[in-house]
RNA sequence: GAGCCCGUAGCUCAAUUGGAUAGAGCGCUGGCCUCCGAAGCCAGAGGUUCCGCGUUCGAAUCGCGGCGGGCUCGCCA
């Protein structure tokens, strides 16, 4: 794993728990000097308000490391540590159990931090030292629906990018297009003739021809074998051996005309490589689509199909060879890992190539001629086995070291299948996989009964807030659980605008919104801009902590590719704005500067609520 | 058979990566709109974290062994 930073990089000095870090460091150095540098200071949130706000863990095991009693040592620490300046007196009242130690931070200095937060670009300046990070996403296959899959894969995928990118990283998406292959070369091969014999329009093919394409000659070229060899064995009869041999001859007739396709669209004869085109321009087009209207930053230009690297294969695996990398098993090329997994396959017995072989190059491309020293699959869980094995080769074939050196970081992001209610993967009541489109149709066409109902949008707006709705709710429910795990889809609940759902986080920026238009209405005008932020009041404080601890949590979401803690941040700031806003008023505030300070709070909670939802890719809305 | 992942409230999910009395939402019970947006807020009930043993000052988290579930296993992509 790559380090990312270091807690002495963390340059933004206005979150809690960076600063206690620092100060109880340094008295656990003064206090401890055997332990300096060794010992953590282990500075969490509270999780009782009554236990104040944050604690120092410390004690316990450095009363280990120095052989003291860890009360004994919680007193030492005490007696050595500065913060006056932001928390209240920490003083021997402060231990509490073991050697917890508690810590309450004073209003005035949260009032300062946020001020800070404010001017820094919300604690999230450009990192340092940026990485080139290259995210694969996406992953459709040409003459394929896309599915609910998908939306995983894009969904997670621009969340990723879009958090690194916030951090100052420079990063490509990379659409590893599955566009290459024998399947390929059979819708080629179908639509070649059925042109040919008229009985087939180029001009007008969709892409639901061209999936039910797919799979018939998917189904077809694979016909009758199984039963054949069942009814030879069984003896059914010649009448039945007659038909199946006549299935398995079709059978073998396709394939052997999807072969000689291959060959010649890999040869690049026109007419083959013209059918292709017009194949990817239908699948990317309505991928393209898809990907837009999820708000994703997945162009055309930045797909790398995988015949983008057919040319590649050849040369390198004689590359492997020649370094004694790759070597012969059974007649097939493999590359041996250190582990127990099995070796990666880059070559078949017949000399074709496998996913595999793209998969090495594509790493080989990433690293050494894009230069990325982070390469992120946001891919299925299932190919959990298919990456570790790809990683091992491409590392052992120093492909994933970097022109300048550097051994880049491979990392897969997994994630897990969608289920229904039922607790099966997600399917139509038929049985087949859940059209991606019809989703979001469906998730339009639920929130618009609700915006329908709303006395704050104009029948104009109604099908663009619907869309806006059903979008953000959907993203939210794919992003706010642990990515690795399988969840359960439930329209019902995603839907439901009440709890913890995108709709509930909308709702919440959408009140600010309207507390502007409200005090610009009443002429509030806009001095209080420039007006100190005050922490007085518990709403008011527990509502600046969350803020404070976001830019932290940013960075985790870099570092752990989990986009389902910042979900989970911003829920919370979401709920102790609403929390703040039930007990403070804030136009109707006892006097301006408490309404200055407070609109400042607003603004502010916007701003994070604003910045999140673009690092996570949810759209906004003024009103709902 | 082997490997990987998972098992937390009735349901859907968290738990800052080993910290105090395991938290949210839905559902359920009760309260809050002549008052800045009720898609909201407040309170209550609801737990042997699958079971057992172990490591540790301390375990949902780490180790071992069970039980239950899912996924994956070289010439398809």
């Amino acid at each position: 794993m790559n380090e990312t930073h270091s807690p002495a990089d963390a340059q933004s000095q206005l979150d809690p728990i960076a600063i206690l870090d620092e100060r109880f460091r340094e008295a656990i150095a003064r206090a401890f000097p055997e332990a300096a540098g060794k010992a953590d200071p282990l500075i969490a949130p509270s999780k009782k308000a009554a236990m104040g706000d944050f604690q120092c863990n410390a004690a316990m095991a450095l009363g280990k490391m120095v052989g003291k009693n860890p009360r004994e040592v919680a007193t030492a620490i005490v007696e050595a540590v500065e913060v006056g300046d932001i928390a209240e007196p920490v003083d021997a009242s402060s231990i509490a159990g073991p050697g917890f130690i508690n810590i309450t931070l004073r209003g005035e200095a949260l009032a300062g931090l946020l001020g800070e937060l404010a001017g820094t670009d919300l604690g999230l300046p450009p990192v340092g030292s940026p990485q080139k990070v290259v995210v694969d996403l996406c992953g459709v296959n040409l003459a394929k629906q896309m599915h609910v899959g998908h939306i995983r894969a894009i969904v997670i995928g621009d969340a990723v990018a879009r958090t690194l990118e916030r951090l100052g990283h420079t990063v490509v998406r990379q659409n590893h297009v599955g566009d290459w292959g024998l399947p390929i070369a059979m819708v080629v091969d179908y639509l070649h003739h059925e042109n040919a014999a008229g009985r087939l329009d180029l001009d007008t093919v969709t892409l639901d021809d061209l999936d039910g394409i797919y799979k018939a000659m998917k189904a077809r070229t694979g016909a009758g074998r199984t039963g054949l060899r069942l009814a030879q064995k069984w003896d059914l009869g010649p009448k039945v051996v007659a038909e199946l041999e006549a299935e398995v001859a079709d059978a073998d007739d396709a394939m052997a005309r999807a072969k000689a396709t291959l060959v010649a669209l890999q040869g690049g004869e026109q007419w083959a490589v013209d059918l292709w085109q017009r194949i990817s321009d239908i699948t990317m087009g309505a991928c393209i689509d898809a990907c837009r209207r999820l708000h994703t930053r997945i162009t055309l230009e930045a797909s790398a199909g995988e015949s983008s690297y057919r040319d590649e294969l050849a040369p390198m695996v004689d590359d492997l060879i020649k370094r004694g990398v790759a070597e012969e098993d059974g007649g097939a090329l493999v590359v041996r890992g250190e582990g127990k997994d099995p070796p990666a396959l880059v070559r078949k017995g017949d000399g074709g190539f496998l996913y595999a072989t793209t998969d090495v190059a594509a790493i080989r491309r990433r690293v050494q001629d894009i230069g990325a020293s982070r390469v992120i699959y946001c891919v299925d869980v299932r190919q959990a086995m298919h990456f570790r094995q790809v990683f091992a080769a491409a590392r052992k074939a120093g492909y994933a070291t970097t022109p300048a050196g550097i051994e880049a970081s491979l990392e897969h992001a997994a994630f897990g299948t969608i289920l229904g209610t039922d607790g099966r993967p997600f399917k139509t009541r038929s049985g087949e996989s859940v059209k991606l489109q019809d989703l979001l149709d469906e998730a339009h066409d639920r929130a618009l009964a609700a915006a329908e109902r709303s006395e704050h949008v104009s029948t104009t707006e109604r099908e663009a807030t619907a869309e806006t709705v059903a979008m953000a709710a959907l993203k939210f429910a794919d992003l706010s659980t642990d990515r690795v795990r399988d969840y359960v889809f439930d329209f019902d609940r995603i839907l439901a605008f009440e709890g913890d759902t995108g709709p509930y986080l909308l709702n919440a920026l959408v009140r600010i919104k309207s507390i502007f238009r409200n005090a610009e209405e009443r002429g509030v005008g806009d001095a209080w801009k420039d007006a100190p932020i005050r922490v007085e009041h518990e709403g008011e404080k527990q509502l600046a902590m969350s803020l404070l601890r976001y830019p932290s949590v940013v960075r985790a979401v870099g570092e752990h590719l989990e986009p389902h803690r910042l979900c989970q941040h911003l829920l919370e700031i979401a709920n102790k704005f609403s929390s703040f806003y039930q007990v403070c008023p804030v136009l109707k505030a006892e006097d301006d500067a408490t309404r200055d300070s407070r609109l400042r709070l607003c603004e502010l909670t916007a701003r994070v609520l604003e910045d999140g939802m673009g690092v996570l890719g949810l759209p906004t809305l003024e009103r709902m």
